[in-house]
DNA sequence: CTAGGAGCTAGAGCGCTGTCTAGGTCAAGT
DNA sequence: ACTTGACCTAGACAGCGCTCTAGCTCCTAG
């Protein structure tokens, strides 16, 4: 039932590659050296694809490598640097939001852009475009 | 007043480096090439540095270089394509809502995790960590 | 016995987005 | 005259995050 998996099991179940694991592992990034089967194959476990996605969720919010390894190193050490892995943690929750207010301001200033070019077409009128971006956070203009 | 600004001040007024800039243009992302002095220097226009911005919105929302001289594109050849560029615009609108999805997202379970944290901190029982991640959409759970 | 297929390591290569260097021009200030 | 500083071009280099290759070992099925 939980017998272990291989990597090519670990890739499928995460939607990372067999080369981005083996890739994880060189650069540090799992909580422990995986085992291996005598022959010298990996076998995860389930803690192991669940760090994994906890990895992922790292890197897909724009953590670098680096500093997964700082934190992979802080949760090896053991226990006694809480403090530290929660401002880790805490800080890549503010660079988080600010990637969300960033994102969501570009959002802001596209749709803008994107219903200047659909009133236009609405109405035939489609020259004078380009656009200038949206005015910041005021009522319409053009 | 608005006599034409130099790659410096306009590197200045942008945030982008003076090197970004002659990249950016080099890469056809500008609307059209910019002037020149006699003595063959960059001369901006307030179109320019507003084009720029729009660039800069687009590159900061992950619209790759390519996608970017893509739109110059269309916006130089002028009117009569203006269909396309609107599927352009609107089709990262779409990306720009994915990725503000998975952050809030990855925004969710790394903030589960630091309230653990917290509160494992908070009453003096910071072992057992580390801590899954969040269980999708339900209660509480360690 | 043989062919596939999955795994292994070490290390090269790549796509993207800049950044930096080398070598030069030009204009202004001292 | 000389220095300084902003600008120019062409092109090399860099950092990040993978991805792929070469050359190998196993194991299993036909």
């Amino acid at each position: 039932m939980d017998a272990g998996l291989s990597i090519g099991q670990v890739a499928e179940r995460t939607g990372l590659s067999v080369h981005a694991l083996r890739f994880y592992e060189r650069e540090g990034l799992l909580a422990d050296a995986v085992r291996r089967e005598s022959n010298g194959r990996r076998v995860y476990t389930e803690d192991d694809v669940e760090w994994l996605d906890m990895c992922i969720k790292f890197r897909s919010s724009g953590m670098p490598l680096e500093t997964i390894r700082k934190y992979t190193g802080l949760v090896r050490q053991g226990s006694g640097n809480e403090q530290e892995r929660l401002a880790l943690l805490r800080s890549h929750q503010d660079s988080i939001t600010t990637q969300i207010e960033d994102l969501t301001e570009c959002l802001r200033v596209i749709s803008h852009k994107v219903s200047i070019y659909e009133s236009h077409l609405a109405d035939g009128t489609a020259d004078c475009l380009w656009v200038p971006p949206a005015p910041a956070e005021s009522s319409e203009a053009s």
